[in-house]
DNA sequence: CCGTTTTCCTGGAACGTTCCATAAGTCGAG
DNA sequence: CTCGACTTATGGAACGTTCCAGGAAAACGG
């Protein structure tokens, strides 16, 4: 009859079978819900402690048709997105439900990462700063929630920060300080980069300062920074102040900088973004807009699990406010 | 009839029932089995894109008793692991396994990572550079296969570089270079830190540089780098050459010494560990000892994948030989 | 003492796959 | 033709749970 393998692993059947009940029982028992006798209940638990039952969880999910996993899509790469992530584990915590990463990597595009959360019966998708355009995004919310975070798009649930009031708060900064040529670095067609840029025009107006606006192309890496710092270097009336897309492109500003002769702040102010682990490395210690990752997070768990819960409204967009803060790379202007 | 649920996901009798086709069928296809015709496998393949379909890996693994899933748990925050998660992703890409991620965060330590795993019904497990006791891992080596990369651990299947080798190209180079008074910036108790606090002596020994020898404490990040750099230039009689534990700490003591008027590679030559993508960039230009990154991620999936299949040998380290990038901050001594 | 509720328990049908046994058709060889 | 061998397809039994409908026995209220 019923023989618990030595080699395979025992189930509910067999603790079933030692203990003299139903399968069925042994479910309750082990769920912990009413309906079982307070002496049944004592023996099941002795049975299955002695065969060393523990439940499986695959069988468990596919029968109860849930898996509480949330699935996350991120770019491995990216500063900003590992610390999303990271406060991602915190804000689930709690909630009952796990996370499953998927990576995205110069070799695995983003429709592979999202396939493979497919596989795993996520019941939704948080995806940070997809790439993946509109329509396809789309598509999937059909299937299950999506909630993107630091990208903004129609047709899904967004959680982003209001990057154009971010460079509101950078270039005020840099104006009470006596700035008037503030150049931007801009991040090319990442996503907040538009944002930002136009937040960046719109302050600068503000301001009166109109006439002083240049944008130069700048991108996501070091790399980039260092090209675009170049460019503002070699001109003839080089800005005394700069705000950068981010804080990675804003340390290979800084070195050009610093290699250039140039001392920071005293010669020339700059201004970040992201407040990524980066910007608060004492030799770095680098004058930056923080997104709110503490709130970004907690509000997208929240959000994709209103969702997995049935809230059918319209899909929405949340804007969290940034914050400026101000480190060693920004100063009075000399000029 | 049979109707795909506007709620519910798509399952193999929906895409059957489309595609005019029994369960069995779809399933072969899907598998990408033989047993099928050219044209009928069209036709389901069609009908399962049309409907959204995507296989349910809990029920297929509960019906064939595998997951084949790979377990890997990383240090987020790590470069170094970032890259080889990349890595890892494109050596496992036509193994037949997949990939599941589990990160180590400030807020979530390495048993934490594990047991999720574990959950998960993961086949073998593949940690980097983890810092959990070796009694430890010999216990989780009992339960499944344990491959263990970038750290030195008896009792499981290791995949290491070999990090003195590694001090021994960087000391040599520098040695060539005229360099006497060359100094190292040690990683403290990180995986990997003695071995090459072992090598870096071991070369300067061999060098007949015994009495320069210095070694000062430093540690994984920056903000080490900086300290210890610190340390170094207050000294009378400051080295000419460092060599730093890895790549992210050696740009802490770069920006020291940028800081502190010393050019590179005129005044102080400076070497990292890891060729991390930081190494790389333009303007940091960094000589570095290269793990083979490559390398170790393919047999680490190869030994995981052995170990599942039943090679039942004993445990065994294999050790990958590093390799010196040469690259703009290291040069002639000048003392 | 009878109905009604409550408590404790059981059997069996799902969940979405894979795997096995089998069948119908095709084809070439004897 | 008839036989076997191959290819292509099918139906149904698992896998280890949960969930639902119900049933027997005990408890309760009148």
């Amino acid at each position: 009859m019923q023989m618990a393998d030595a080699d395979s692993r025992p189930t509910l059947a067999d603790v079933a079978a030692r203990a003299g009940v139903s399968k069925s029982l042994v479910s309750l028992v082990m769920r912990d819900e009413p309906g079982a006798g307070a002496e049944t209940r004592r023996r099941v638990l002795k049975a299955a402690d002695e065969l060393g039952y523990h439940p499986d969880s695959r069988a468990r999910l596919l029968r109860s048709g849930r898996s509480r996993l949330l699935g996350v899509v991120f770019g491995i790469q990216h500063a900003f997105h590992v610390d999303l992530v990271t406060a991602l584990y915190t804000a689930a915590r709690d909630s009952g439900y796990e996370l499953a990463l998927s990576a995205v990597t110069p070799d695995r595009d983003e429709t592979e990462a999202t396939t493979g959360l497919l596989q795993d019966r996520c019941e939704a998708l948080i995806m940070l700063g997809p790439q993946t355009p509109a329509h396809a995004l789309a598509r999937l919310t059909t299937r299950l929630p999506v909630v993107v975070l630091a990208r903004g798009v129609r047709g899904a649930d967004v959680i982003r920060t209001a990057d154009a009031d971010g460079l509101h708060l950078a270039v005020d900064h840099l104006g009470r300080l006596g700035h008037q040529r503030i150049a931007h670095i801009d991040g090319g067609r990442a996503p907040g980069a538009a944002d930002r840029r136009r937040g960046y025009r719109e302050a600068m107006d503000a301001s009166g300062l109109s006439r002083h606006v240049q944008i130069v192309a700048g991108g996501l890496t070091e790399q980039a920074g260092t090209t675009a710092a170049r460019a503002l270097l070699d001109q003839s009336h080089p800005p005394t102040a700069i705000t950068v897309f981010n804080d990675r492109c804003a340390t290979g500003v800084l070195d050009v900088l610093l290699r250039g002769g140039k001392r920071v702040p005293e010669d020339v102010s700059v201004v970040g973004y992201d407040d990524s682990h980066l910007a608060r490395l004492a030799h770095i210690n680098l004058t930056t807009v923080a997104q709110d990752v503490h709130t970004m997070t907690k509000l997208a768990v929240a959000r994709a699990i209103e969702r997995i819960e049935g809230a059918d409204v319209a899909h929405r967009t949340i804007v969290v406010p940034p914050q400026l803060v101000i480190r060693g790379t920004t100063g009075p202007a000399t000029t």
